[in-house]
DNA sequence: TAGATAGTTAGGAAAACATCTAAGTATCCG
DNA sequence: CGGATACTTAGATGTTTTCCTAACTATCTA
């Protein structure tokens, strides 16, 4: 369920960007939105799919939206790509 | 370039799923359409972005087409997730 | 060579997506 | 309270994606 949506999240350039950037810390969305020639609003529509996909969480403090890499799903993630390449010649079917 | 097209790729279900299948050996486009409920040309089209991402490779044989996994790109994938779950909280050893 | 089989390419309709502007909500401070 | 700041939601628009049917290419076989 989440998986899909992780992975669709993933897949734009952009929110990989802001993903690569939460890898420093958290960030208020402004300080995320001024990385992108785009509007604010675009951002934080980004912002809400990578939260759907469970791939960033968000907490308020006073009038700023802090997000953080929340990275349990990207061991999900992790380890469907370790299986391609560890079973990928194998025959080790169960 | 390729980078953003595996992560495109990934990101549409029934192409996961093709790749799941092509874990336990290479199929023929037949062999592969047969799982879908959707046409062939649709599938054809599915295997096409793959190989465009270089996640599959093709060959073929008389009048089949025989499709495989190509493991390389999925380990620069891999290496790409494994970096956020490595750098991003630092406290699971494995 | 003709017909059958395997698969792809072409073209088009419907749904999903990314982005914009305008308007709304939440919070702080004087 | 009222204005400023930070951010999101709503609605519209152009683009991309997915899937279909129809037609095409390639190969085998009789």
């Amino acid at each position: 369920m989440s998986f899909n949506e992780a992975f669709k999240a993933i897949a734009d350039p952009t929110r990989r960007k802001i993903l690569t950037l939460l890898r420093a810390g958290e960030l208020t969305a402004g300080e995320i939105a001024s990385h992108f020639a785009m509007q604010k609003p675009s951002v934080s529509h980004h912002l809400k799919i990578l939260k759907q996909a469970d791939l960033v969480q968000d907490r308020r403090e006073g009038q700023h939206i802090y997000y953080s890499l929340n990275t349990t799903v990207f061991q999900d993630l992790l380890r469907w790509f370790y299986d391609f390449v560890e079973k990928g010649e194998g025959h080790d079917e169960r």
